[in-house]
DNA sequence: AAAGCGTGGGC
DNA sequence: TGCCCAAGCTT
């Protein structure tokens, strides 16, 4: 047993106190963003919400520009609603988890029919919405609202998991972590508090290492204190991610087309274009087997070369295979023929778009 | 309730 | 290079 006493450690941290400094801190240092309003401005819900979906899991420098391309093409809710999901789709293309805009496009008509076009300003209205969940609620609610509500996103539970030690790991402490977050909410501008709170976390607080001597909070923090703000919040292992392997058929017509499908709506790359291809398995393919996948017969030449690829739970390698077929070759059922100049506009995922400039080089 | 779901950048 | 990470939601 040590008997020595411990470090003087911060008291808990009160509400008034961290609120205080981190809203002094955030009128010194606040970012201009694209979907951010301006000290005194009245925020746009639909801008705030277009963003705080484009931002779930994906960074400020990435969301830039999807962004600025969506308002400017639908500048309203009621103009997203309107239009078709394969542009929405095709918009979204690149930006990954594709059931955002899928679920972006739905919640769009659901505002309008069930909300007359103006989101709702209540946190349980909100989480009602498609794609809208715990963070996304509270988020707009506090944001676009000022509502005083508790979102608890990554940056948020890296700060409060520092502010007050807590060493259970995620996603186990994540209960723990909402409740001391919402103890930390002030009941004035808790907008602004939120936004304060995840821009600290996301250019101080930050995960491996942490600028603490520009931290507004640092007399505040208890991990600080203890040495150990780098190594929280303590985080549960990841699985393993395993291979798969396919073959992907890209069949080129004389005219200059290529030949896409649709995926199914649900699942991986749900509802967006695709290049025929085998199923993708731990398994190699022999190359009979793999013909028999191909979307219609023809003269297939293994291209030199794998397409590697990796999504969050797996690693993918693919062949590519190429045929040269007459102008006049119909679409085989499932599929069209799309000129390769208008390929930009289509709704191709990032992994597409590698086997379509491995495959067209 | 654990697993499925994308991508690009940083180290 | 391989792993970690980013303003999470759905089933």
């Amino acid at each position: 047993m040590d008997s020595r006493p411990p470090p003087p450690q911060p008291d808990s941290p009160t509400a008034e106190t961290v609120a205080g400094r981190l809203l002094a801190w955030y009128d010194r240092h606040r970012r201009r963003l694209p979907w951010r309003a301006g000290p005194g401005e009245t925020p746009d819900p639909y801008r705030v919400w277009l963003s705080e979906i484009m931002l779930q899991q994906t960074t400020v420098a990435t969301v830039g520009p999807y962004f600025e391309r969506f308002t400017a093409r639908w500048p309203t809710v009621a103009a997203l609603a309107a239009a078709p999901l394969d542009a929405v789709l095709a918009e979204w293309a690149g930006l990954g988890y594709y059931a955002r805009a899928r679920n972006l496009h739905a919640c769009a008509r659901a505002v309008v029919e069930r909300h007359g076009g103006a989101f709702p300003d209540e946190e349980a209205a909100l989480l009602a919405l498609p794609g809208v969940g715990a963070y996304t609620a509270a988020a707009v609610a506090a944001i676009a609202f000022d509502r005083p509500a508790s979102p608890l996103d990554g940056n948020i539970e890296r700060v409060v998991a520092r502010l007050f030690a807590v060493a259970e790991p995620l996603p186990g402490a994540k209960p723990e972590l909402r409740r001391l977050a919402a103890t930390l909410t002030p009941s004035a501008r808790p907008g602004d508090y939120a936004q304060a709170a995840m821009d600290l976390g996301a250019t101080v607080c930050l995960p491996a290492k942490p600028k603490c001597l520009l931290c507004p909070l640092e007399a505040d923090c208890r991990a600080r204190a203890l040495g150990i703000a780098e190594r929280l919040p303590a985080k549960a292992p990841k699985a393993e991610r395993p291979t798969r392997r396919g073959v992907a058929f890209l069949a080129r017509r004389a005219d200059g087309r290529v030949l896409l499908r649709r995926r199914p709506d649900k699942g991986l790359l749900g509802g967006m274009a695709e290049l025929p291809s085998t199923d993708w398995r731990t398994e190699s393919w022999a190359e009979a087997e793999a013909l028999g996948s191909a979307p219609l017969p023809a003269a297939w030449d293994a291209l030199p070369g794998l397409v590697r690829h990796t999504f969050t739970h797996f690693h993918l390698e693919l062949g590519v295979w190429r045929a040269e077929l007459p102008a006049a070759t119909d679409s085989p059922a499932g599929a069209r023929w799309v000129p390769i100049d208008g390929l930009a506009g289509e709704a191709l995922p990032t992994v597409m778009r590698k086997l379509l400039r491995h495959g067209l080089a």
